[in-house]
DNA sequence: GTGGTCTAGACCACT
DNA sequence: GTGGTCTAGACCACG
């Protein structure tokens, strides 16, 4: 039942904890209002240090994204989910699209590479 | 003329140096047999140190893509191109081009915010 | 306590520093999963500077004997030790051998001298 | 016709060149009185720098072991033979033989190992 | 506490 | 001229 999501390495763990949380969020899966998983249950999930969760989910805290109620854990703030729609919309259109986009055509990537993907690797359907 | 590329904070100097060369190549700036700048143009022509750029070539060497020839410098190894573009494009195709996806798909973006956006960045529409 | 192991000249100090940790492995002095002297100690155990100890270690890192945990420390990698074992014998076998034999041949060396050396180094028999 | 003997690279290339001097003496291939090979042919058959030539016969000459004749070029020595063969014994037998039975032992070989050598990686007899 | 990056400046070996 | 190694000291990110 435990996620051996392994961290990846060139990204601090405290900040994948971070961006996992967000994914859950905009995928609905944490509503607004909705409590976090407490720092303790995801520290022993993931075999990480307290403290580290502590700081992901400190971020998101200063963010605005969630809410510290004393002695009742962590929430999804109001608001939340429209907030971070927004945030990362423009972060992506503004920041990594443009990247992106570059990226294809310095490879000379054609549509059929792109969209027409044959077995990819890693796959291992039968 | 000389580039004053300013570097980003959130990856090393010598990583983009490296990355910078990768691009050259890639885009035949520097083919194969070229001699890179040397270690003390680039250090002097970016104002960093030379242990710097030093990391970054090595960096390269040890990936084979460039060739030092002691006393003379380094050198595009022959094949790098080749190789490079090749590296390059499953690296993207397996790793990059399907989070992208998956982003694009999260952030339920249309078409026509990817492909139609206008020329400024951070600009708001109400 | 402390070992004042002085340095060779003919070898970069971050390699016969790496050479060293290898050789602990072998002797299984340090064992799989054991943690290696932080780099602060070991700069300060043999006078160095600290970027030299961390250039053997990366070395170590780059060859996958040895593992990095974030914030921890470096750690000697599952396998590490059969990995060397072998790698060290197919070197020292294809590479290094042969050539002492040849030598051997070269200089008319015989098993007397070879294997009933005296202790002491530099004499002359008349 | 030309040999592509490679040189290796952890050592100078002059290093190398001196070295296969030494060899030849030793085999005797290079008699006492002999000429050695030009300057500028050995630099032409290796395609390296001239200086670099060179300084592999000036280290021979510092030693002893070449003669130069103005305006005929170099010779080796009377004596050089000799006087090699001893040097390179106590030299062997001093210092890198102690090495290599220390390395023998640390990796377990066993003498059929080193003396029973299957098909080595490399050979190419049919 | 750990490793990672960078600077400024020095000296060396090689071609 | 080239790259390679090392020092001394600083600051940062991570856990």
């Amino acid at each position: 039942m435990l996620m051996d999501t392994t961290f990846s390495d060139n990204q601090p763990i405290y900040r994948q904890l971070r961006d996992r949380v967000i994914g859950l969020i905009l995928d609905s899966v944490l509503k607004e209002g909705d409590a976090l998983p407490s720092v303790r249950n995801v520290a022993g999930e993931f075999r990480v240090n307290p403290l580290t969760v502590l700081k992901a989910y400190q971020e998101l805290a200063d963010a605005g994204l969630v809410e510290k109620r004393r002695g009742l854990g962590m929430f999804v703030a109001v608001g939340a989910s429209t907030t971070l729609m927004a945030d990362e919309r423009s972060r992506f259109l503004s920041q990594e699209w443009p990247r992106v986009l570059a990226t294809i055509q310095r490879l000379r990537l054609t549509p059929t590479e792109l969209f027409d993907q044959p077995t990819v690797v890693g796959e291992e359907k039968s």
